[in-house]
DNA sequence: CGGCATCCCACGGGATACTG
DNA sequence: CAGTATCCCGTGGGATGCCG
């Protein structure tokens, strides 16, 4: 965020606060704990509601209602209703949704690549202060 | 960083289970409330700590020592302490902390490029739902 | 099948006060 | 200045049960 008021040593720094602020509050919903792995999970096509739950393992019926409910409220997926017997939900991603794949894959392959270093670089630190 | 889901008895899945925890590991912690600010905030250089407190704005001291030692533990900040009285402690990005400067701006774009669409469609979706 | 509704606990995170 | 220690509340998120 930029110093609005007192910043008078340090170098001038431009990244501006607004950029700081749609940052933030997209990495909120990306840095949560399942909406990036149902993302990545329907970057290969539509699926069905417990068809993700399946897929994704470890979620509660819930968290998945909440998260897909998220993603939908950011124009992320879309949500259509079969009215069937048994009723069918497909979830799909948004040509936004799709857009927003890339960036992060590229964020997740850093994040394998770099892995073994941060863990030995937190074995480490954790070591040291036991 | 918590456990994540270590679940033994999740389904196999056609990207390695892997993959995903350490990614969501990482997302996690780049998708903290605070952590992203700092580094972003680094990327122009070493800073001392109540110098970040007052660039970043809103965050309590807790919260950036917190965030700071999780930098630290992830080998992505050093913390370099200058013995001196009142004392004086500079935090910089190393180069794994460098390295993830460009993802995260890749999404940082992204996130500002779409801000308004996300935006909209949040307002359409809240207004059809009262 | 695909959800709300409810209960309930753990944890994130702010405010405040104290220390070296 | 740069932390640590407490307190305390809001929310994230699991488990369970009911309903169209």
């Amino acid at each position: 965020m930029k110093p609005a008021h007192t910043d008078v040593t340090a170098p001038p720094d431009q990244h501006l606060p607004g950029d700081c602020t749609a940052v933030s509050s997209i990495l909120s919903r990306i840095g949560d704990k399942w909406s990036v792995l149902v993302i990545m999970l329907l970057a290969n096509g539509p699926r069905r509601f417990n068809e993700i739950k399946r897929m994704v393992g470890g979620i509660s019926q819930r968290m998945l209602t909440l998260t897909l409910r998220g993603l939908e409220r950011d124009g992320l997926v879309t949500r259509t209703v079969f009215p069937t017997i048994p009723p069918r939900v497909d979830y799909e991603l948004t040509d936004l949704g799709r857009s927003l794949r890339r960036p992060v894959e590229n964020l997740g392959s850093w994040a394998f690549e770099n892995l073994p270093q941060i863990q030995t670089a937190r074995e480490k630190f954790d070591s040291t202060r036991e």
